[in-house]
DNA sequence: AACTTAATAT
DNA sequence: TATATTAAGT
């Protein structure tokens, strides 16, 4: 039983991830562990996409990243051998549907960065992460709420030039591009790309690059 | 310690 | 532009 655009949303493949590590596993344990501390005020329907499908996200491991390798610690100094921070983040459609789907899923009162980030279960994307994207996806919700509310100490008629539609974040996606942040997508298209803003390149399968390695 | 928000930096 | 980082307050 699950909807065939959340399989859709799954079918996207770890694809190029052949750096060195094998970064794929212990999905299940924290999902498991997920599943029963599910806060005691359960937050009614748990996102399909828990029954195990771990996304991975590429890039290389800052060090003193949690992950034990212990290989090639590279020198304390000298950037330029190898990767020294994780690449930025590039939230492809799939990711935001993941996380759309688990906000939407908690409660706003459980939608918190932590939370967000276990349930998504992608593996390496961390809590900052999360939370600057959720900064931003509350500021995008912000601006399509108070079309209609009370405008009582707002006398001026100030009609804000909202171009979007209040939406419910349940099962859509309100990311796209233009205006400058996210924005709704009306229908399901078959493109799977071009959903995002800013994004033209691949979708699917370019997967978050290293842009800049420096620093 | 984790969360929120704004400001700022890359 | 999108995302990261920092600061400051809860």
């Amino acid at each position: 039983m699950i909807p065939p655009d959340l399989a859709s949303a799954f079918s996207v493949t770890p694809a190029a991830s052949r750096t060195v590590h094998d970064v794929y596993r212990a999905s299940h344990a924290t999902l498991s562990n997920l599943r029963r501390l599910s806060s005691p005020v359960a937050p009614t329907p748990l996102p399909s996409f828990a029954d195990g499908d771990p996304l991975v996200i590429e890039g290389d491991e800052p060090p003193g990243s949690s992950k034990p390798e212990g290989a090639e610690t590279e020198a304390s100094e000298d950037p330029s051998t190898r990767s020294s921070k994780r690449a930025r983040l590039v939230w492809t459609p799939q990711l935001h549907r993941r996380f759309v789907d688990v906000v939407g899923h908690l409660g706003i009162k459980n939608a918190v960065p932590k939370t967000i980030m276990q349930l998504m279960n992608v593996e390496g994307l961390t809590r900052e992460n999360v939370a600057s994207h959720l900064q931003k996806y509350r500021l995008y919700l912000k601006r399509n709420e108070g079309s209609d509310h009370l405008f009582a100490s707002t006398p001026v008629s100030n009609p804000p030039p909202r171009q979007m539609v209040p939406v419910s974040i349940i099962g859509y996606n309100p990311y796209g591009g233009g205006g400058g942040g996210f924005h709704e997508h009306q229908h399901q298209h078959q493109h799977q790309q071009g959903e995002w803003s800013g994004n033209m390149f691949d979708s699917v399968n370019s997967y978050p690059r290293h842009v800049h390695p420096s620093q």
